[in-house]
DNA sequence: AATATTAGTTGCATTTGTCCACTATTTACC
DNA sequence: GGTAAATAGTGGACAAATGCAACTAATATT
C-alpha cells in the first residue's frame, strides 16, 4: 500500500502547463511585487492599487498632463482614472483645471503636498524594485528590464 | 510664447523614475496580460481574477492536493483561497473531502465537469501566453521565461 | 448643419483583498 | 499525560478596485 505517502507539498508540485506559461509568471510576480511595494508605502497616501504612484510622479514631472494620457500609460479606462484622480484631489495631492485651448480636457498639477510626496516616494519606489529583484543577478535584471520595457512600450503605443 | 504647443501626448511622456523600475513594468504587463486572458476565457467559469485557472489545473493534475498548498502557489491567504474553492465547488468543478490521515486538512478533486474544463482551458492558456508575447523575439521570450521561472520558484520556496 | 469622435463623469454590479477572530486538529514541550 | 503552540480551514466585516454602460460637453468631420 502507498497510503502513507507524504501529503503533496509545494516541493513536489509541478505547475502543469503553467510551468511554461509566461502569463502565469507575470501574474504571480505581480502579486508578490505589489504586496511588497504596498508594505513599503504603508500609510503614504499612495499605497494600494496600481496607478496612484504613476499618476503622482507623472503629474509632478509633466505639469498640465491630461487624465486620458495617464490612463493610457497605466492602462486604465477613463472612469477608473477619473476616480483615481478624484481620490488624489481629495487627499490634496493634485489639482485639476479645465484646459483653456481644449475645454473638454483637464490639466493636472501637483499641490505642494503632492510635490513633497512625489519627492519622497521616488527613492522608495526605486529602492523597492532594486531590493525586490536583488535575488536576480544584475545582468539578468538588466535583460529583464530591457525586454519588459520594450514590451511595455509596444503595448501602449509609445513607438 | 510657447503657449501653442501640442498637449502632452503619450509619445513624448517620459516615465520619470518608473522608466527604470522593474516593478512598474511587471505591474503594467500584468494588467495587460490579465485583461487579454480574461477575454479569451470569457464565459468559461474560470475567467476573472488570478487563481481559478491555477487551482483547477493543479487539482486536476494533483488529485487530493490541499488548499493550503495551492494558496502558497498562487500567493493567496487561506481565507481568500477558501472562498475561491467554495466558488468552484458551487460551480461543480471541484469536490472537497477531509483527509483521513490529517483530519484538519482537506483534499481536493475535480469533478467530471472540472476535468473537462481543465482539458479545455489548458490549450487556451498556453496559446494566449504565446500569442500575447509573440511580439517579443523567441529567444527573448525564452530568456524572460527562464528568469521569471527561477524568480517565482525562489519566491514561493520551491527549490 | 448634422454626425461622429473624444474627454470626462456617474451609477451599478461584481470582485477582491485584508484583517481578525474562531474552531478543530496535530505537534511540541515539560 | 497534559498543557501550550502551531497548523488547516471557516466566516464576517469592510474597504477598494474593476468593468460596463449610459450620459454630458466639447471638438472634429464631412
Amino acid at each position: 500500500m502507498l497510503e502513507a505517502r507524504k501529503p503533496t507539498s509545494i516541493e513536489d508540485v509541478d505547475l502543469d502547463v503553467l510551468e511554461d506559461t509566461l502569463s502565469f509568471y507575470v501574474r504571480t510576480m505581480n502579486i508578490a511585487v505589489s504586496r511588497d511595494l504596498d508594505e513599503r508605502l504603508d500609510g503614504l497616501d499612495v499605497a494600494r492599487g496600481t496607478g496612484k504612484i504613476t499618476t503622482l510622479l507623472l503629474v509632478d514631472s509633466h505639469p498640465g498632463i491630461r487624465p486620458s494620457v495617464i490612463a493610457q500609460i497605466i492602462m486604465k479606462d477613463r472612469s477608473a482614472m477619473g476616480r483615481l484622480i478624484e481620490q488624489m484631489i481629495d487627499h490634496d495631492l493634485l489639482t485639476r483645471q479645465t484646459s483653456a485651448r481644449e475645454r473638454r480636457a483637464h490639466e493636472l498639477f501637483v499641490t505642494a503636498k503632492g510635490a513633497e510626496l512625489a519627492a519622497r516616494i521616488r527613492p522608495i519606489v526605486t529602492q523597492q524594485s532594486k531590493d525586490f529583484f536583488s535575488f536576480i543577478a544584475q545582468e539578468e535584471q538588466a535583460q529583464l528590464m530591457d525586454i519588459l520595457r520594450r514590451a511595455y512600450r509596444k503595448l501602449v503605443g509609445m513607438s
